[in-house]
DNA sequence: GATAAGATGTGAAGATCTTCACATTTCAAA
DNA sequence: TTTGAAATGTGAAGATCTTCACATCTTATC
């Protein structure tokens, strides 16, 4: 049996999907939004897969999350008067996008009781991930950086199998690394590491997790709900 | 002259405070609430001073922020069905703090869209600083997260003065250093550094900021508003 | 299946930070 | 003014990560 462990979304995406102004086919490798671009829009993913990161002064890449179906993005740009984006959307996945401009998504919150209570939950729900996140990447050192990755990429993308949980998502050595702040070298020492202890195993690319408890406890993970410990 | 930095709150204060269910006379040390704990309360500082922290499982402490005379805390837990405290919040001065319940100011706002648009547009950029602080610490080393916990001290508790930007805050290496992530020593050695370039001075526990365009530099700031760099 | 490009694996040197240990300084209360 | 207690300052050892260099493995493509 596969099944997925990717929580659902509270917001009303079709409530949204008609706010939209145009919808766009977007290809592996574009950007649909870069840092310091004029801000304007907010994004609705109806399919590909999105990478939010922020890129160094000296060119390092910080990967923050990956957005799939329904996932919202450029939202850091609402309610404010600096409208630039302050991170770069990377295409990792062709797909088609939804575009709704800010002051009709704003216009639509203020009016609707309902959508604004919703895009506050999520708001807050957003927050609390990127705030543990970066706690662990700040308290537990690299390896906790690594754990707390793996660990929401089970949430995330994680496919439940006989051995443990799958995490569907090609992902090179560089890739994993940029979300840690973690180089190349040192994330790939680290994945042995966590093989040779048959904590992880992986096939063509694809991490599998044998051993979650192990990962959690590393980083004294509570166990939080899904829904806060992802990387969408 | 002496001139404050600290920016305005765009919430309506005044709205929130007739919502309070009560308010506490709060004593230096003790904690307002500690993570773990059920959490049914929101609160609104009217004075003192809170610092709200993570502690790990080794006993380290990680200071995310320093509230101060109108700011919110205790907000992670609106909108969730999960409702503990993430963060612990210590009482650093004496004072008085409102306490809002969570069901009656998720009533509110629900009804009053004034109320929601102005909660939103906080959380926003509440977001925004927490997610360029994090990203500081974790892209541009140790270096980087003292720099940047400078720069936001200058934001939130800066005074301008003939020499510099006075940081109107009396703190210990070690309380800097669990802003940072760093031990009291490397962040004794780090101001050291700073002394003896010039940039900083100390006198009674307090920082002077001489050159604050070198820190900005050091870490490729980009010069955002103080709204979105500080430290409350 | 040959070949080249990309990804992975690994030793060694060096940078960065922490930890431990202890000396010195500062400061508030007796 | 004395006197602890807390805070600061600093060397040295060790842990952790990065960087560089290069070998090996994998994969897509002709």
């Amino acid at each position: 049996m596969v099944q997925s462990m990717k929580p659902t979304h509270s917001i009303e995406i079709k409530e949204l999907l008609q706010l939209a102004d145009r919808t766009i086919k977007t290809t592996k490798g574009q950007y649909l939004f870069q840092e310091g671009e004029h801000a304007e829009e907010l994004y609705l993913i109806i399919s590909g897969k999105v990478q939010i990161s922020k890129i160094s002064k000296d060119g390092r890449e910080l990967a923050l999350r990956i957005c799939g179906d329904n996932d919202i993005c450029g939202e850091l740009t609402l309610f404010t008067h600096a409208p630039r984006y302050l991170l770069s959307a990377l295409i990792l996945e062709d797909g088609e996008i939804a575009a709704i401009k800010k002051e009709v998504i704003e216009r639509e919150i203020f009016q609707n009781s309902a959508l604004a209570f919703e895009f506050m939950k999520w708001m807050s729900d957003h927050f609390r991930k990127t705030q543990t996140k970066f706690r662990d990447l700040v308290l537990n050192g690299k390896k906790g950086a690594l754990f707390s990755t793996l660990i929401r990429m089970t949430n995330s993308y994680g496919i439940k199998k006989s051995d443990g949980i799958l995490i569907d998502l090609p992902l090179t050595n560089q890739e994993l690394g940029n979300f840690c702040g973690t180089s190349r070298e040192s994330t790939n020492r680290m994945l042995n590491e966590l093989k040779r202890e048959g904590i992880i195993s992986i096939k063509k690319g694809k991490i599998t997790v044998h051993n979650l408890k192990f990962l959690k406890e590393e980083i004294g993970c509570e166990n939080c709900p899904a829904t806060y410990c992802s990387i969408e």
